[in-house]
DNA sequence: CTTGTTTCCGAAAGCGCTTTCGCAATATTG
DNA sequence: CAATATTGCGAAAGCGCTTTCGGAAACAAG
């Protein structure tokens, strides 16, 4: 079964390889009764346009590069997969394609920003989405700057202009520590990292957001900055709960961080969940198997990849970026890692729940 | 600043647009000084073939795509990204692309044999690497038939005949057998899923093997079946459990199972690690952090992504695919999950750790 | 100095499509 | 029915490269 190509198809409908490439691309010169003729023709032939042709005749790319997130975080990304999923799923339906691409390794940011000149210089992609933007992030300037399509996967400390899609972990960490506050917790750690990454300094704000909200005090001891992994959370706990007077509960960057403060707290000897509260951040599953189960905010599961694909696409058809930005809501997901409030030795009678405004802003 | 193309280079260095070509090509009938001339031009002006148009001038795609595990369990597989990176890395180094595919949702077998005939007979890529193969899978037996270049990450039943880079699974459990005999179990129950996938019935032939080999009797009322999930290995586990002379360890197919089995022994009243021994596979850095601390048969941690590139390209480069192939071997990692059995309710005596063969076969 | 050989480069024909343009053959109008 | 407008298709020129081929110029051999 050789390869059917525009050749074949023409002559076996007897018609000229132009005419019939003009009525299968939806030209309107073409006599409705003909177009059907070579549609009907093309489908039992199996015809398809040779895309390398087809992108060299009309310079689309009709293909789509998602940029890895590099460096070690990028290992323990389980959002990978369902990420390219739902892009896949977007693209499919124009039978365009997708293309994984990543800086060389170990190199940062200026080689980020060259793969990305060299690959839209190249012609081969119409657009790109990008993951995990930093607080200032160059690829998004660049990107801006050159009026190519994209979107991000998050968004950076400026979000205007350009499209993205994201969860308000600000919201989410502020109605974290409404919740602390609210079964009784004065002293509220925060186990971050560092907030080059912008989603860090997001949930950070958020957790300040929320001490100055509930009234109670913002003392920087009370922050440690790790990796963003079970070891980093590990460690900052144990430094965080070391202090004189250590917090009674524990905001979490991530679930991997959390998981790793509650090994902490168990290898101080203490109970999390009843002497110190752990509130992690993602909704991995995992954290349903932790001892305690983990309470976490719970991104929404829809899937953003798809819902990226999508706006990526109706950019590039000349959508306006800046109407496509959506934020969505983080979700509580209370299992058994936070409780009351314990009282300090002495005065065990802290247990005033006084519910707080847990109405988002 | 323009998009240079071969024109301009040919035109800057003085000289016809196929002398320059050739000259970067490497083809022989170039002054050398001139070659050498034309390359300097070349970089200084930051010259990039256009690789669409070389596409279709040469035929050659210069792409490889990679086949994303369709299904639920695509959720669950953190090993994708690592997967892309080294394949990524590999590719990259000829400046080749990394193609993402997968076939429609909801459907199995025969659309994804019909999405790589497409794509294969598309013309875009070189090369297609394909992940968890199923024991006879089809897309295999398409792919040797066609004699176009593929690699699998995994192998199916029938491993003969293409490239596959695999671990062995089956020795592993042999080996987690030899291990739990050797500290005294004599009922070990096996949680098992669906022997679609080649590697879980890989496994399950390790823990028989296993079995006969410490002359333990084969009772296939302790091996169940259920999903490769922690939901699955808990209701395995739990049915397993539930039986009137209950296995003392279980053998699970992924560390996925395994937690949830970890579960359903806590949820029974027992002690996992204690009353029952539970071992895992994957080496999943999760495990770490269960209750107990999950032992489990680790899979090395080579960058699988870049072999599979690597061989994949030498397949293309005309290599003989049947001599790309690479088994490794997973190690056993204690933690704290296993433990001698625990005697009868009677006889409390059965701690007899009689050390058996654990040296591999 | 003629006749072969090399050496090196230019001309030209694609690769498989798309798209503009022009022109016959119809259809429309007065 | 002539004059004009419309419809439907073919011709042809690319898209930006690669690659085969032929031939002028430089060299070697007789």
């Amino acid at each position: 079964m050789t390869r059917v190509g525009l050749k074949q198809l023409a002559q076996h409908v007897g018609l000229t390889e132009s005419t019939v490439s003009r009525a299968l691309n939806g030209y309107d010169d073409i006599a409705p009764a003909t177009r059907e003729h070579v549609r009907i023709a093309a489908n039992t032939l199996g015809y398809r346009p040779n895309p390398t042709a087809r992108r060299l005749a009309t310079g689309r790319a009709e293909t789509v590069a998602y940029m890895m997130p590099s460096g070690q975080s990028a290992l323990s990304t389980p959002f990978v997969p369902m990420l390219l999923q739902g892009l896949g799923d977007a693209l499919s339906v124009r039978r365009w394609d997708l293309l994984v691409v990543q800086s060389p390794v170990g190199v940062e940011g200026e080689a980020e920003l060259d793969t990305l000149r060299k690959l839209i210089a190249s012609g081969r992609v119409s657009g790109v989405v990008l993951s995990r933007p930093l607080q200032d992030d160059t690829r998004i300037e660049f990107l801006k700057a050159s009026g190519f399509p994209f979107i991000v996967h998050g968004r950076a400390r400026d979000a205007a202009g350009y499209a993205w899609f994201d969860i308000d972990s600000r919201a989410a960490f502020r109605q974290a520590v409404d919740h602390l506050a609210g079964l009784g917790h004065r002293r509220i750690g925060m186990v971050s990292a560092s907030t080059d990454l912008n989603f860090v300094q997001e949930r950070l704000d958020g957790y300040l957001d929320g001490l100055t909200r509930n009234h109670l005090a913002v003392d920087s001891a009370l922050t440690a900055f790790a990796d963003l992994s079970d070891a980093g959370g590990r460690t900052a706990a144990a430094q965080l709960l070391a202090q004189p007077d250590p917090p009674t509960a524990l905001l979490c960057t991530t679930d991997l961080q959390a998981i790793g403060a509650l090994a902490a707290i168990r290898a101080l000897g203490m109970r999390p969940g009843e002497d110190v509260s752990v509130i992690g951040y993602d909704g991995f599953w995992m954290g349903q198997h932790t001892d305690p189960p983990l309470t976490t905010l719970a991104q929404p599961q829809t899937d953003s990849g798809l819902k990226l694909g999508e706006m990526l696409l109706a950019i590039i058809d000349g959508g306006e970026p800046a109407d496509f930005q959506i934020l969505r809501q983080a979700e509580l997901v209370r299992r058994s890692s936070d409780g009351p409030v314990k009282g300090p030795t002495k005065s065990s009678n802290a247990q005033l729940t006084e519910e707080t405004s847990c109405t988002a802003s």
